[in-house]
RNA sequence: GGAGAGUUGGCAGAGUGGUAAUGCAUCGGACUCGAAAUCCGACGAACCCAUGUUGAAUGGGCGCGCAGGUUCGAAUCCUGUACUCUCCUCCA
């Protein structure tokens, strides 16, 4: 959520700087006009509501020293019905004001590339080196369905297209990257935390998703409770409506959780693999700092994310996303996308972003500063990784000719020893005879 | 799922229709070499509006879990709802 007394003051550079993410000039034109609207409103029943509580204090009076006040009583009735009129409308304008404001996205960072689309990203650097395939590589799907470590024709069948069984090493090999991930993390001071996975409809609020990204999630039939899209919502939203120490911050904190995204919108892209999945595990990193840290905190937790890949060794590039190609809420975000050598194209794994004090207007979610006074913390939010597209981008990098795939080193230890999948050690149901 | 009890300021805790006691904590001052104790004073979340300021406030609104209703007036009465606790039921 902006700051109105700010858009109220520099009306323009707020179209201008919105205009670079799509927002129309006329919505903020409306937004002001509906701000007008309010406060002249305001205005009008809090001068009848001021007269309303000295005359009651009147009665009050009156009737405690057992004297008629029946004709003020009845004039009070007139100015009751007045105010409630007046009331009603307050709150019209009110809710639809909340309602546009809370549509309004992020400002931008001032050095975002502009560009309404992703094209326009800036590389920011590009990391590892891509292996010289001396035969064909083949598509992760293909190497995991020839393993029989990924079964999506029988998740078809159980639940539907964009679900995914992983077998035996594949399945281990998922937990691995996760418990890898979570490690690491908790090394760089991050706190691991299991969320809930299902959030009512005022978190979904705080960190953006809701009101206008309802269409992606799912959301539980007849009752105010979503599924959550990331481990970004209850994350964020666990100090919503308080006050947080000043001592405790920076909150570093890390989860492991499914997200679960419709994928409205997407029919047709992906349709293969592991890349777009309605359910996928992902690992997540959550900030909240004060205002003046939230710029280094952004560059390290790109790099605890980086850390993660450099690690596994996979290769990727790390670009600063356009101002249109932003998430709603973030400031500035910075992408890690990993190599698919059979797609022969870099895939999103991360989204490292700062959201400045955004989310923690809607969330209202402030600390006390030195100075007495309550300032609104700056949060940032990152994946770190995508655990789905991390197997997939192993399976994709490390296969080898045989229809194998090598573990990376670091990964070993945490798949009991075992160094290569193959068609033999994959899933041993399948090799009992 | 059923029954009951509860939810008031940072904390504790009064208040059953007349507009939120009190204590602790906090802040300022006095006393003191300093501190504690004591005394005096201030302060009751956040938010919104107006005038003003840009680290100055002042006035008003709102405010007793939340949302409605009754009333001239609601912490107080009514309805719904969320959460907490206890018991029953169920369950991993």
């Amino acid at each position: 959520m902006l700051d109105i007394k700010k858009i109220r003051r520099q009306p323009d550079w707020f179209k201008e700087k919105l205009a670079t993410r799509g927002t129309k000039p006329e919505e903020i034109d409306e937004v002001l006009d509906l701000d007008a609207k309010r406060r002249d409103l305001l205005q009008q029943t809090e001068t009848m509501k001021a007269k309303r509580n000295a005359v009651s204090k009147q009665i009050g009076d009156a009737k405690r020293a057992n004297k008629p006040a029946d004709d003020i009583i009845a004039q009070m009735r007139d100015l009751g019905d007045q105010i409630s009129k007046l009331d009603e409308q307050v709150e019209k304008v009110e809710e639809e004001f909340h309602d546009k404001m809370s549509r309004l996205p992020n400002v931008p960072h001032k050095d975002d590339p502009v560009s309404l689309t992703e094209e326009g990203a800036i590389e920011l650097r590009k990391v590892g080196h891509i292996r010289d395939f001396d035969f064909e590589p083949k598509h992760h799907w293909d190497v995991g369905e020839n393993l029989g470590i990924l079964d999506f024709d029988r998740a078809r069948k159980v639940s539907g297209a964009r679900f995914v069984y992983y077998l035996g090493l594949g399945a281990q090999l998922e937990r691995a990257v996760y418990n890898f991930m979570l490690d690491e993390h908790m090394k760089e001071g991050y706190t691991e935390v299991l969320p809930p996975y299902i959030v009512n409809a005022a978190s979904m609020f705080g960190t953006g998703q809701f009101p206008k990204f309802k269409d992606g999630v799912y959301q539980v039939n007849g009752e105010d409770m979503t599924l959550i899209p990331t481990a970004e919502v209850p994350l964020t939203n666990y100090y919503r409506g308080e006050v947080i120490p000043e001592e405790e911050l920076p909150v570093k904190v890390t989860a492991l959780t499914p997200c679960f995204r419709s994928e409205a919108g997407a029919a047709g892209r992906d349709t293969r693999g592991l890349i777009r999945m309605h359910q996928f595990n992902k690992v997540e990193m959550v900030k909240y700092t004060k205002p003046e840290d939230s710029w280094k905190a952004l560059d390290s937790m790109t790099a605890n994310a980086e850390n993660i890949l450099k690690k596994l060794e996979i290769p990727y590039h790390v670009i600063r996303l356009t101002t249109g190609d932003m998430s709603f809420t973030a400031s500035e975000t910075r992408d890690l996308e990993l190599w698919m050598p059979a797609q022969h194209k870099y895939r999103e794994v991360s989204s490292c972003s700062n959201c400045l004090d955004f989310q923690a207007r809607r969330m209202h979610t402030q600390y006390r500063g030195k100075d007495g006074k309550l300032h609104y913390v700056h949060t940032l939010n990152g994946s770190g990784l995508a655990c789905g597209r991390t197997v997939a981008a192993i399976l994709e990098n490390n296969q080898n000719e045989d229809g194998s795939v090598t573990i990376p080193k670091v990964l070993v230890p945490y798949m009991h020893g075992v160094t290569k999948i193959t068609k033999e050690n994959a899933v041993p149901f399948r090799n009992k005879h």
